[in-house]
DNA sequence: TTAAATTGCACAATCGTTTGTGCAAAACTA
DNA sequence: TAGTTTTGCACAAACGATTGTGCAATTTAA
């Protein structure tokens, strides 16, 4: 059924009809008696304007690009879910692309996007290349998670130094000075500023020369093969500092492999949570970033930009979650 | 950049322009000397058609919807993941909408999505009410892990009679007699066919008078609940059959905090696989669902619905994966 | 050389809306 | 009553693509 065809219903021009339906008939002065019939018929054939027809006509879709590596890591998953609600509340729908932590599949991905003229995108990047960023600026963007230092696209993230090194410093406090620290994907914003929470802890009470980062992905095959390896040195650490919860699983699965219990044997922090984190045995100590607002405050900036404001990058304090991955080992003289 | 800018540029037609670009050069008789041009000169301004325009007039949006319950359980979000590669192959983009269990938002989501006019409409139905399915004939629907056994809409499930059945049967084979099942939404086909099975499995075994139902949703706090209730019984049960894994995850919180000790105090099967549940302590017993394959038959439904083919709906037989959480307990005379 | 067939492309309608503008009829003013 | 203002609605042109059809120009056939 078309606007036409309803107008026809109604004996009555399209004009008339669409105006009314889209609340103009103030502003255009149709009668309230009109306005009503148009009203009731429309209701009774139940209408809907073809949203298509509209968007070319209005050269706007009421649609956002959701582009994320990973939607089957809970951290995504999460964000997906509270993005997709504050758009459904601001009356706009998410097309979602997974990139699958491809650089290539991730700028396909905006091309598509852009061409079926998303209003704007919300991107996690994959984070190694950020040229396709540069190329479509015509389209509002704001990064979630990871960003681009060098450049001046909005983003919001969390205060992934200020948690990392709470974290460590807790470890340190706790009497552990062989702290190994297993990285993700070197090169990216957040893995670096974990790094470097990581080791400015560790130089803040003076343990320059323990720092030790390992690892190259976020994958717990990388936590995996690196605390196997790890384990393996004559001077295995007593901690493990996972860096996101991926690694953090694979080292888990490591330490049972190998026998080694949590957290007598050593102890484990991962910087991320999961629910199921609190039912490991021990419960895992976890680094806890505030998925909830990110995806909100992801939204409302994007919404800001829309209207052509302009707009600040956030950065979110992340929640220590102490459990009982962590034991207080005796300081060495 | 229009198509019409482009033949501007190029100084001939849009009819031409637009065939050349849509490889129907030959069907037309352009010349190949014309069609060179065109796509040099498209590729050189780096011409895209608009995909709005594109929809309107060939009355398709190469797009689908996906209806979830909940993309922050591992399991919907697998589903997700395998679902938008798929599609993502075959040139669709996928709108996603998180109903949050709740019948009114599926049904909104429906609505929001035809008027999107979207090619055909993927499924998880909260499964309370199917009349809005009924009332949307005239889209392409395939309706995954739930379903309705009174209506003719094609569906792909995990055959959950069968994994529930197995799973009850290994129990009592260990030796266990009371069994309790803590049971999802009761009324969704998915639930109701595992509590068959579980009971079918204690009819078998001549334990008909054993069989314990209780539990009234697929929620973390369901299977805590209930969890309490049970070991709260002068007769507390000997293992746990948590029919998915937001109950598993309710349950063990629940042992947990009773000092119940899997498997020594009580066994714990749960419908589901996770991660993590393979790195637990002990390591969770668990029938997982073929998600990817369930993902990829679904879409290929779709398409074969898109088609205009006759289809029939599909049942994926489950893998029972047997870990630490049960033990063997001997039979009482 | 002329008629017929083929080649190569353009005109204009269409998809279903929204909206600037125009024009009667009704109401008001003087 | 004649002129002015207000009310109520419709015409037709966009938005940017695709496509049935028509019509010259060229090639082929006779």
């Amino acid at each position: 059924m078309t606007i036409k065809e309803l107008a026809q219903e109604l004996e009555m021009s399209t004009t008339t009809v669409s105006r009314v339906l889209t609340g103009q008939e103030k502003k255009y002065r149709i009668s309230e008696k009109t306005a009503q019939r148009v009203r009731e018929v429309a209701d009774k054939l139940d209408f809907a304007p073809n949203q298509i027809a509209r968007n070319l006509r209005l050269q706007k879709t009421n649609t956002i690009g959701l582009i994320i590596p990973d939607i089957s890591n809970p951290f995504f998953a999460n964000l997906a879910r509270t993005v997709e609600e504050e758009l459904r509340r601001r009356g706009k729908m998410v097309l979602l692309c997974d990139t699958k932590d491809d650089t290539d599949l991730e700028q396909e991905s905006m091309a598509l996007l852009k061409g079926r003229k998303v209003d704007g995108l919300l991107v996690a990047p994959v984070g190694k290349d950020s040229k396709h960023f540069m190329e479509n600026t015509s389209l509002p963007v704001v990064l979630i998670d990871r960003y681009f230092e060098d450049q001046n696209i909005p983003y919001v993230t969390t205060d992934n130094f200020f948690g990392a090194y709470e974290a460590t410093s807790f470890l340190i406090e706790k009497g552990h000075r062989n702290i190994a620290c297993i990285q993700g994907l070197a090169g990216t914003t957040p893995n670096d500023n974990r790094v470097k929470g990581y080791q400015e802890a560790m130089k803040t009470h003076g343990l320059m020369d323990c720092i030790k980062v390992v690892g190259d992905d976020y994958s717990m095959e990388n936590g995996y093969a690196n605390t196997k390896e790890l384990l393996a040195r004559p001077e295995a650490p007593t901690a493990l500092f996972a860096l996101n919860n991926q690694i953090a699983m694979g080292c888990m699965k490591a330490l049972k492999e190998n026998e080694f219990h949590i957290p007598n044997d050593i102890s484990l922090i991962a910087f991320d949570e999961q629910p199921l984190f609190e039912l490991l045995s021990p419960p895992l100590t976890a680094i806890k970033q505030p998925m909830e607002t990110i995806g909100k405050v992801a939204v409302e900036i994007l919404f800001e930009l829309l209207e052509g404001k302009k707009v600040n990058p956030q950065m979110l304090k992340p929640t220590f979650i102490e459990r009982a991955s962590v034991s207080a080992i005796p300081i060495k003289p």
